[in-house]
DNA sequence: AATTATACATACATAACGTATGTATAATTA
DNA sequence: TAATTATACATACGTTATGTATGTATAATT
């Protein structure tokens, strides 16, 4: 019955992705261990062998979905050397990954209220604002900016909340291209105030 | 057994009461009808003749929370007949409210998970987002401010976003006071390109 | 005064989570 | 290489929470 690790590997990876795909299309609530055992072909053992809980087995698919998104924005970030290209591209690629993938469900509404505020905070700090918020005070420090007596703080959590948003009403709009583009007009607009020319 | 309609009120509002303060203080998931039960001295009978079921309770308990806050904003928004005064005001309103309540994480956290996007959506249109929309679209009408070729829904969106992260942001600062002014700023800022002088 | 509607209570069916335990076999050690 | 141990699951069960069906007393209505 026991399995070699390469083949342990395969069962975890297969549980993750069949519960991201479940998570993001019905919903945390409502997606029960039992649709992702049958889906799988395993049972509720092997889940509870691999993770602790269900909550455990979403903050493993939060964590996954997190990754990803945050390698796609880096990648697109340093295709520029500009400091202020590089932020306006990175919050494209945000608004775009975050509003494309199916997965925003998981990442944006599921994902607060399941591992609570101050957890989804911790993840979402080290995956998704640091980048954010390192850019920020990075621009400031060689004057691609100045933040005068702007607290980075709040200007870092602001514009991530706008995105967050915004990646949200970009997914109901039939054409996303037209709404992306707004919302990252809207976002270089914010920052323009303190672009140094 | 059957109450009078008085007393029907009453134990509505009790349930209601109660229940706001159990989904707040340990959120929605964490809190079972049995605990409201409990607290109110009624039985889960009583509670599924007045309310559909969880879902349709928290619903009720949503609504509520949303509707006092927005009175707030309302409020504290017409205490001046300068329209931008209005808006920074009237945002000013939101973050304390939204942070101080200890309702915020019915409000911003469980409303969308529990309630669903598009429902939480449309109330929050209805009774949070709809002012602040209408108030931009008056003030770029009577030339407060000039929004050019930007589009007031992804404006509306990101403003909305970035206040709601902020003020779960200022929940977990120790000197709120100071937290609401950093914000205020920001948003204050975000909105400054566009106001005319 | 008779009827009806309603504000609950009680009892039960169902579903989902989590835990305890068992087992076969890969991995490790002697 | 034989013996031991660790692990990848499966099975079975206990518990809890939701929701539904039904009963009953009494306020409201006719």
């Amino acid at each position: 019955m026991r399995k070699t690790k390469e083949e342990t590997k395969l069962t975890i990876k297969k549980v993750l992705e069949i519960a991201t795909l479940k998570f993001a299309e019905d919903g945390y609530a409502n997606v029960s261990l039992e649709d992702i055992v049958q889906e799988t072909g395993l049972t509720r053992g092997a889940i509870y062998h691999h993770f602790k809980n269900k909550k455990g087995l979403f903050a493993s698919v939060f964590e996954e979905v997190q990754k990803e998104i945050a390698q796609t924005i880096e990648i697109e970030a340093m295709k520029s050397n500009d400091k202020w290209i590089q932020l306006i591209n990175g919050c494209r690629a945000f608004l775009t990954a975050a509003s494309e993938t199916a997965h925003q469900r998981i990442l944006l509404i599921d994902g607060p209220a399941v591992l609570g505020w101050d957890t989804f905070r911790k993840l979402d700090q080290q995956y998704a604002m640091s980048g954010l918020k390192e850019q920020l005070i990075i621009m400031n420090q060689d004057n691609s900016i100045d933040l005068k007596d702007i607290s980075v703080e709040a200007l870092t959590h602001s514009l991530s909340g706008a995105m967050n948003e915004c990646a949200l009403w970009i997914t109901e709009k039939n054409d996303r291209h037209i709404a992306i583009n707004e919302a990252v007009q809207v976002i270089e607009n914010f920052m323009l105030g303190w672009k140094k020319k």
